[in-house]
RNA sequence: GGGCAGGUACCCAAGUGGCCAAAGGGGGCAGACUGUAAAUCUGCUGGCGUGAUGCCUUCGGAGGUUCGAAUCCUUCCCUGCCCA
């Protein structure tokens, strides 16, 4: 039994940053055979990334050893917003679309996720009752100095930048969340850090036995850079276009290669040390990064899609030819300008923007080059247009 | 409640009466080179228009002074610091 434990315990530490505290996790696995495992949702952005995936990969494994996966949905704050109006990533949500958000979010969730094993709890259900005695009662348990320990609120408060009373709030409240359905570990990205070790601490302040933390290493986006995240535009969405997938992955910085096999395939170990050995070898990476791509889009849409996938990379990209499918429009006018058809087409948002496009070569009719920001097109039959690298459209006449 | 310093484009940040659609940096986009990688180089980065130095909207909000305002005045809103 005991050596069973030991092995599982070795399977979920793997790719873990921070564990506190490994002996309790041991000790609570030993000791009861359901662990109430925390994540919590926040349903302002409707769709999974692969770095919030990383997170929920780990919950499943969890579910695989019989645990149940608390989902918790911040729908209390969504629903307040955010009174400063300072933050844009705080949009005020009615119910309405907080319930389709999770609609969408479910869909997606269960991609990942076994169903079967999984609780969703909306935390205004119990927020949004508490009396403000309560509420002193709760906030009365943490200081001031310990919230200013937060990086962020840190650096703030240096920086003379504000910091609102909600925003102090907010901390107190998710971690009350955990008090509310009694977790035994909250799992989170390692920027949630210090949020989940509110959790535990208040916890220990309401006699209840403090929650597990666990947190994994947040993916880097795209740009190769930042953590991946919405509102860095750095993000490949889980239900994104197997095509579209395929191509953000093959975009990623070559660093990324081995960083990405961990984080986001089931690649083992030793597999991924040897992909590792053969990018130190001097093996071309893009081949690597084909077959990351592969692997990614294999988990999120099948191997057939994957295969497809690839083949239509090449074909545009390492070929030079047009894609398999380009999404048509039907043009009223028979002749039209170029610059007014790029915006009629949405391909480009303004006309400006359009003629500074054909300047800067970047705009393709049949394949040839345009520089005229003059030019008239005359659609009598199709004719395929290309922006930048990868928008195609083939416009035809109504 | 009082004093001081601030609020500029996606972000940071210069600009204190016309030469400001607004320096510089970051980010982004396009091009060259490539492997839709990185690095590098070039150009662009409010909208509408021209062969063109043209017009319209923008510098927290609203008014005002002026031939002319991001820049001056009034007032309001917001932020930080200090005092109470």
């Amino acid at each position: 039994m005991e050596e069973n434990i030991l092995e599982i315990l070795s399977f979920l530490k793997r790719n873990v940053k921070d564990l506190l505290t490994e002996d309790e996790l041991k000790e609570r696995l030993l000791k009861k055979k359901k662990l109430r495992v925390k994540l919590g949702i926040d349903v302002t952005g409707p769709d999974i990334h692969l770095g919030f995936a990383v997170v929920l990969r780990k919950l499943k494994e969890f579910q695989d050893f019989g645990h149940i996966a608390c989902l918790v949905i911040g729908d209390f704050t969504a629903k307040i917003g955010d009174p400063s109006g300072r933050s844009k990533v705080r949009p005020k949500l009615s119910d309405k679309e907080i319930k389709e958000n999770m609609k969408r979010y479910e869909r997606q969730i269960f991609k990942i996720l076994d169903k079967e094993k999984t609780e969703f709890y909306y935390n205004s259900s119990w927020h949004s009752k508490l009396r403000a005695d309560e509420i002193i009662e709760i906030t009365s348990k943490y200081t001031v100095a310990r919230l200013l320990e937060r990086d962020d609120f840190s650096k703030r408060y240096k920086n003379n930048l504000p910091i609102y009373v909600h925003e102090f709030l907010y901390p107190i409240f998710q971690a009350y969340d955990s008090i509310a359905i009694k977790a035994d570990i909250e799992l989170g990205g390692e920027d949630q850090y210090w949020n989940l070790l509110v959790g535990r601490e208040l916890m220990k302040e309401f006699n209840l036995e403090p929650q597990i933390v666990m947190t994994m290493p947040l993916l880097i986006g795209t740009d190769g850079k930042l953590k991946m995240s919405k509102s860095y535009n750095n993000y490949i969405g889980i239900e994104e276009d197997p095509k579209e997938m395929f191509g953000k992955i093959m975009s990623i910085p070559d660093e990324l290669i081995i960083h990405y096999f961990q984080l986001c395939t089931n690649r083992k170990e030793e597999e991924i040390k040897e992909f590792e050995k053969r990018l130190k070898e001097g093996e071309n990476p893009r081949d690597l990064k084909a077959q990351l791509a592969k692997d990614i889009v294999s988990i999120y849409h099948s191997e057939k899609e994957a295969e497809k996938a690839e083949e239509e990379f090449n074909r545009v990209f390492k070929y030079k030819e047009l894609p398999s499918e380009i999404p048509i429009y039907y043009s009223k006018e028979k002749n039209i300008r170029l610059v007014d058809l790029l915006v009629n087409a949405n391909l480009l948002p303004s006309k400006s923007e359009a003629k500074r496009k054909i300047r800067e070569g970047g705009v393709y009719l049949n394949g040839e080059r345009i520089f005229d920001i003059d030019y008239q097109v005359i659609i009598d039959k199709e004719v395929v247009i290309k922006v930048g690298k990868r928008k195609f459209l083939k416009v035809l006449p109504l």
